[in-house]
DNA sequence: GCACGGCGTGATAACGTTTACATTCCTCCC
DNA sequence: GGGAGGAATGTAAACGTTATCACGCCGTGC
């Protein structure tokens, strides 16, 4: 790989004139720039980014992180293409982490954050007090929060209306004339998962209909409790009617759960996810979904990055993005 | 962020000393050990990656790239979660990038591994003669082909028995009395497909069924084409009585196509699919198709791209896995 | 008593950039 | 004709590591 010392030599000039001709910016003679380009030509010369990145202080590293729990996940697979877009469109390249909703994974991707000297970094917390997303954020990295926020430390965050989003799907089945509604949710410390079942509640108030406790099981957002949690309700001696699951891959354990058992959707058990997927129009039934902007999440998330890269003093900012309820056939 | 320069400083002793302890390697005398450690500790020292990799020859950057068409596809999410398990499990970071079976996107993408001094790449060739791939791998740096492999350059591969996948999808099509079957392809240039095509031609010769020509069309991967493709199809004279579609977008735009016109499936259309979907179980009706192992395949190519970094000489290795024959309802 | 070996440590070059500052060389004007 | 001023170019430091070499010190053996 050639450096600027080689091209410099070549061209016979000095490296501080090659990297004058590179960087556009200051005034070169055309004799001089046109010696030098041809050497960069010559040598098919292209730039260390580590080199650039280690001298520089921050901000043009041109490479931002992103931590995601999975991207086989289709609703983050979605913000990851959100983000990559953006970053494209803007020259950045792209570190990307599944940190599997475990914190240690997480701690080691974030120190890779730190070491790679990137640039910010696009991560939903693990939760409301995820201490080590709290660390590098207040180190001054900056950090922009998609899906999920901080309660302590403000930054950037890109967030979706997610009571509106649980309101509007709880309210769609008590229309339906359901009042026994099952509520699979996920972590409880999760400000996107507190939300959703603050939706659900007020829609069921806002109904006149009184809440029973034991229809609400907290899983961990991952397929398999969604199985087993739709287990349990079904076990109930009275049973709910409808199923309101805060989550896209939880829905997709739910739904196993009832094709295990045989029971027919909507009849049986009329279900509403969270999160639409690339294939709920094709599911068997079609499914009911409260559908979140995720592309555009990261695409905001992205451009917030950007510009607080651009100007690290600015106030942080909360975008909100609203979600839509897809009524399909399984409610 | 402190740096040896500091931690030497408030040690009182060299930086030297300070990357001995570091590095465990050289023998320290155990005072002055515990005084490094200290001021490591007291420092929360973070070693900088991009400082290392610029000093360092290569192959120790621990961090390697991964260029895919696109991580919303199933199949290549897959792969990237088997790349990125075998890489955390070695303390790598993955620079992760979309080409979109773009040339250019891949290039660009390219460009950025050689300047973050990768210590390599996996990726799927956009097709047989990429130039990009074929330049940068004989550049020296280490490339694992998965999926997709080059024609003139040796690289790692780490391919699917895809020749075999075909030929038994469509003999189980055969078997089930299809004698018109259709052949939804990509792009013609990429090894893979030919291969899944020729599986395709020998199951006919095989049952002695002859070919029609008609009955095959060339689309790019995409849903859309799939969706296009078919409806060219069901619009011949005599249309095809089943469908086999060599990737996954491609079948859930048949999918879409046939659900449009209110075939049925198997009865009106059977279809046979390649590569299995997360959804496949759940879609209406559960789709029958080629399941390639996406996990092994990430996994092996990221523990093929290690030995070659430990051992750049060693002559390339192709490693071919099997497929497996999922027969579910649409057939 | 002195040379020697070996161990612990320090000084420093190098990796490839960017950039502040120094130098050269014209041009122009008094 | 000589100095000022400015444009073009060169020099060198700095970023944070790793690795090579040199140095000083102590114990050992003759």
């Amino acid at each position: 790989m050639a450096s600027l010392q080689e091209v410099a030599a070549r061209a016979k000039v000095s490296i501080a004139t090659v990297s004058r001709v590179l960087n556009k910016s200051e005034k070169v003679v055309p004799a001089t720039r046109a010696a030098v380009e041809k050497a960069l030509r010559d040598l098919d010369y292209r730039p260390s980014r580590v080199a650039r990145r280690l001298r520089m202080n921050s901000g043009r590293a041109n490479l931002v992180g992103l931590i995601i729990p999975d991207i086989q996940n289709p609703f983050f697979a979605e913000i990851a293409r959100g983000v990559e877009d953006a970053a494209y469109a803007n020259q950045y390249a792209l570190l990307l982490c599944n940190s599997d909703e475990n914190l240690d994974k997480e701690r080691f991707y974030l120190d890779v954050m730190r070491a790679e000297s990137v640039d910010g970094v696009v991560l939903p917390p693990f939760d409301d007090r995820d201490d080590a997303v709290m660390d590098i954020a207040q180190s001054g990295m900056p950090i922009v929060c998609v899906d999920r926020s901080l309660v302590r430390v403000k930054t950037d965050v890109v967030e979706v209306d997610n009571h509106q989003g649980a309101f509007d799907a709880v309210s769609h089945l008590i229309a339906r004339g359901h009042e026994h509604i099952g509520l699979i949710e996920g972590r409880t410390t999760v400000s996107t998962n507190r939300e959703r079942r603050r939706g659900y509640a007020d829609a069921l108030a806002a109904a006149g209909i009184s809440p029973r406790k034991e229809l609400i099981r907290a899983g961990d957002f991952k397929q398999e409790s969604g199985r087993v949690l739709t287990n349990e309700l079904l076990d109930l001696r009275k049973p709910p009617t409808a199923l309101f699951v805060v989550n896209n891959l939880m829905t997709v354990g739910a739904l196993a759960a009832l094709h295990q058992r045989k029971l027919r959707i909507p009849q049986d058990m009329a279900v509403v996810g969270f999160d639409d997927l690339p294939w709920a129009e094709a599911l068997d039934p079609p499914l009911t979904v409260v559908r979140q902007p995720a592309h555009e999440v990261g695409r905001q998330a992205m451009e917030l990055l950007l510009k607080r890269i651009m100007e690290p003093g600015r106030p942080p900012l909360t975008v909100r993005l609203q979600p839509e309820l897809v009524i399909r056939r399984s409610t």
